[in-house]
RNA sequence: GCGACUGUAGCUCAGCUGGUUAGAGCACCGGUUUGUGGUACCGGGGGUCGUGGGUUCGAGCCCCAUCAGUCGCCCCA
């Protein structure tokens, strides 16, 4: 039992657990393409560059969570712990900064050397969106809609609720950092041992500390949205404004942090509390400084991240899809007949479960098991007739249909 | 990286203060029913009790270590 198991971390995904993880991203995929998003598919793999500076070199996701590796060749590289910065990375290597906007959709496996928890893997699936090029708040409400409708037609959103923060623009942010800064020196002596190395390393993040003597410093701590300039508030009315104007749910909350610095302006995180402690389901925000510190032209950008196996958990199931129709065949001649049935069947779209081998009765319990909807029973009686027995799983009644009709039949 | 809890059949679990051949339900296979499933009854296969060491006349049960899982912290999807 603990000597064939997958590496921490991992698992193996099939049957109910499978179909539901399908079934979201399958979801996201329509919905992010009514928003025009293209499918875009990026390397499982980086160089170290496309994630130490864009993430922050002092994000635990950088100094702790990477799984990178040396290849023979030299090259440092790392499984990718988000795509946001590999989608930024393949538009500038394209040259698709000549063709803004542009809107991309992703799905995928993702990759973080953590301790698993409940909603937690080393190796887990995401989909995204980026809406690259435009500036205008717009696009921020745009990308917002996109992940509501797509909860929404998961039926998830009753469970969930929208947070909103701005965390301003660079200036924004500096004034407001060191303002916040100051304050929480001034309490040090109150802080939580984690809070006084955020401290130093990203003040930003004590706002959304889970300690109970932290969170007491927060009420009277400054607001982000009370150090914003103008550019910044118009930004952040407009993102508002345009919310209610869809009618989207929404509410601000003042301790909303976002872990990457490559993060400005709009951050937004859609929460449940049906997961334990990692409820956040989807996050993401504006990130006009990527490009650049990518190494590329400037270029606005806005997505989110959505985590598909906390989605799937919210799930349970995933719809069932069309019940299969058994094909029982009886004896030889009508094994041969009924495999030719069945491949006609098949082209002609329908669902179908035969087995090889069995007597009817077993061949009826594993009908049984498949859940189908109807059998189709051939004996060496129905050969030499020409029909076929259809029998309704549900109440057992059974009719005769000629067998070159069967198909038309079926898939009426 | 830190902390708490758990580890008995494919799954969910029982196993009294250590006592002799380790149990149940579900699932699986077969039979009652030679061309009729989902119900019922009968039977069957399947376990180095996570692993290694120790205590003991004797360990699934007690002790130590180790591995794995779960949940929480950090952080995030």
């Amino acid at each position: 039992m603990a000597k064939l198991q997958p590496v921490k971390g991992t698992r193996d995904l099939f049957g109910k657990e499978g179909r539901a993880q399908h079934h979201v991203i399958n979801m996201a995929a329509r919905v992010s393409r009514s928003y025009g998003y293209d499918r875009i598919d990026t390397p499982m793999f980086e160089q170290v560059e496309v994630f130490n500076r864009p993430l922050g070199e002092t994000s635990d996701v950088v100094t702790k969570e990477m799984f990178d590796f040396q290849t023979k060749g030299g090259d440092h590289v790392v499984l990718r712990p988000e795509n946001t910065a590999g989608v930024v990375r393949a538009i500038i290597s394209n040259g698709l900064t000549h063709d803004l906007p542009g809107r991309y959709f992703y799905a995928g496996p993702q990759f973080r050397y953590e301790r698993p928890q409940a909603g937690r893997y080393r190796q887990f699936t995401q989909i995204g969106v980026e809406l690259v090029g435009p500036e205008q708040p717009a696009a921020d409400v745009d990308v917002i809609a996109c992940g509501w409708q797509i909860l929404a037609d998961l039926g998830l959103t009753e469970h969930i609720t929208v947070h909103l923060n701005t965390l301003g623009d660079t200036d924004s942010r500096n004034a407001y950092r060191s303002e916040l800064v100051a304050y929480f020196q001034d309490h040090r002596d109150r802080l939580s041992e984690d809070s006084l190395t955020r401290l130093e390393k990203n003040p930003l993040r004590i706002l959304d500390s889970k300690d109970e003597g932290d969170r007491a410093l927060l009420p009277a701590a400054p607001k982000f949205v009370d150090h914003l300039n103008a550019l910044s508030q118009d930004h952040y009315a407009a993102v508002k404004a345009g919310l209610d104007n869809l009618g989207l749910p929404y509410q601000h909350d003042d301790n909303l942090v976002r872990g990457f610095d490559y993060y400005c302006h709009t951050a937004f995180e859609f929460i449940t509390t049906q997961l334990g402690a990692q409820g956040t389901v989807l996050g993401g925000g504006r990130y006009d400084g990527l490009a650049k510190l990518l190494g590329g032209p400037d270029m606005a950008g806005v997505g989110w991240a959505a985590g598909v196996d906390r989605l799937a958990m919210l799930l349970g199931s995933a719809p069932v899809d069309q019940a299969p129709i058994a094909v029982v065949p009886l004896g030889a001649e009508a094994e041969t007949r009924a495999q030719r049935l069945v491949f006609e069947m098949r082209a002609a779209g329908l669902l179908v479960d035969m087995n090889y081998s069995g007597n009817m009765k077993k061949r009826l319990t594993r009908a049984n098991k498949v859940q189908a909807a109807t059998a189709i029973i051939i004996g060496e009686d129905e050969i030499a007739a020409g029909v076929a027995l259809v029998r309704d799983m549900e109440d057992g009644a059974q009719r005769e249909v000629a067998l070159d009709q069967l198909v038309a039949e079926l898939s009426a």
